[in-house]
DNA sequence: CAGAACATACCATACGGTTGGTATATAGTT
DNA sequence: AACTATATACCAACCGTATGGTATGTTCTG
């Protein structure tokens, strides 16, 4: 029998938990309307474990902000969209992964740095300019394959790949906002499949390329038991 | 010489100036980081003012909502972009037009009820059905011109004018997180680019049709001086 | 003069942050 | 192996202020 079996969290993570809570509950409420106590309920921890871990309730923004970064980064890193040998077909895949892990309740898959960027970008620069490295470094890890994608398709584009990227992820945040404006995950979807038919347009290939519908993985969320592992059965 | 010279505000409108300085103030900070008194300040008007009128301040941020809703769809209905024969014409005017809105300060250019949604849709639901029905109600403005120009240009689509007219205002608002991200307003109209090359693209016309640039027109913000009012000399 | 349209002063609470203390793990000493 | 020193990682209680909201008074208008 091991010693110091307490069922209670494990020393040494509340700082974690701070961070995943964060996640959570800034996608639900917002950053200014989350307490410093909400953060603290959500982890299970008391304010002295908060303030210990993090000088300022916006260091702990800053934080939220990396930590999404670093999470998601390699949630993209290890997912199956980069397998095709197609460059073009890549990117489509990359967008049908994103279309993907748009499902369940709002906050799950809600993008937590383009929340936090609208509410603070005027008021607390240093959150702001850490969502901002999140949301355009995710971007830029796209440039590489629609460049190989456009040498490969012979385009002359009169767009440039950064703007291509960035714009992905404009459509995005922007299905987010009329996902959130209605609580229906499909009007995001919705954005995704034009956001799809663009590219397949700029780079003149029908409607049937890469149809593979990657099957969503673990997207920074809290557990929560996830309907349908299995197709429904009619 | 009137009697009542007073310099300060007129009686009677503390209501709508307070309903002004939210677009304002609420655009900078965001709804939850806005106090009642800087909403008071805002207006040159008091908390007895504000509660007169108010009975909370959710309440204030549903009249905001619909008086954002009733002040721009007033500034969309008498724009020049309707002012085309062709249907695809207007549509692309239409997006040439909100593309010329977007300059000057980031609080300037950018979607009250789109900040308010991202904020509140999940714990202020009737703030929420007030911006959602202004988001949606204008997208439905749209409709009518694109089911005309896909009736003209024959295009058997894969895709309905709800949805077209809906992501019009995704990119929109998604273009607008961009620029907030880094306060500069050109990636917001890099995505409206984007944008305006799809809708093109799916009627099959070539990059050179519309070129008008409308001027912009005034859009709800405090009025601030617009620099360049001739265009450069060079 | 009655009621609408404000202003002034005030209240209870919730908020971000601080203070002082305690349990735990680790390292060094004997 | 036992004991101490020390830093880490937290907890519980407290503090000043800002906040949303109220109660009451005042001014203007029809």
């Amino acid at each position: 029998m091991p010693r110091s079996t307490k069922q209670s969290p494990e020393r040494g993570d509340a700082r974690t938990r701070l961070l995943e809570g964060a996640r959570d509950v800034i996608r639900r409420k917002g950053f200014a309307a989350t307490s410093v106590d909400d953060l603290c309920q959500s982890a299970g921890v008391t304010k002295g474990a908060f303030f210990y871990h993090f000088n300022t309730k916006d260091a702990l923004g800053v934080a939220a902000a990396n930590f999404w970064s670093e999470t998601t980064s390699a949630i993209f890193a290890s997912a199956p969209y980069h397998e095709p040998d197609d460059p073009l077909e890549r990117v489509l895949a990359y967008l049908d992964f994103r279309k993907g892990l748009i499902d369940g309740e709002t906050f799950e898959y809600t993008c937590l740095v383009g929340t936090m960027t609208q509410e603070v970008h005027d008021s607390a620069p240093a959150i702001r300019d850490a969502c901002a490295a999140s949301i355009f470094g995710h971007a830029a890890t796209l440039e590489t394959d629609i460049e190989a994608a456009r040498k490969q398709h012979n385009i002359d584009a009169d767009w440039t790949v950064e703007s291509l990227a960035r714009h992905t992820q404009a459509v995005l945040q922007g299905g987010f906002i009329l996902a959130k404006a209605t609580g229906d995950p499909d009007l995001a979807r919705e954005s995704v499949d034009h956001l799809i038919r663009y590219v397949r347009g700029l780079f003149r290939v029908g409607p049937n390329t890469s149809e593979t519908n990657y099957e969503k993985s673990s997207w920074p969320a809290s557990k929560s038991p996830r309907k349908r592992s299995l197709p429904p059965s009619n």
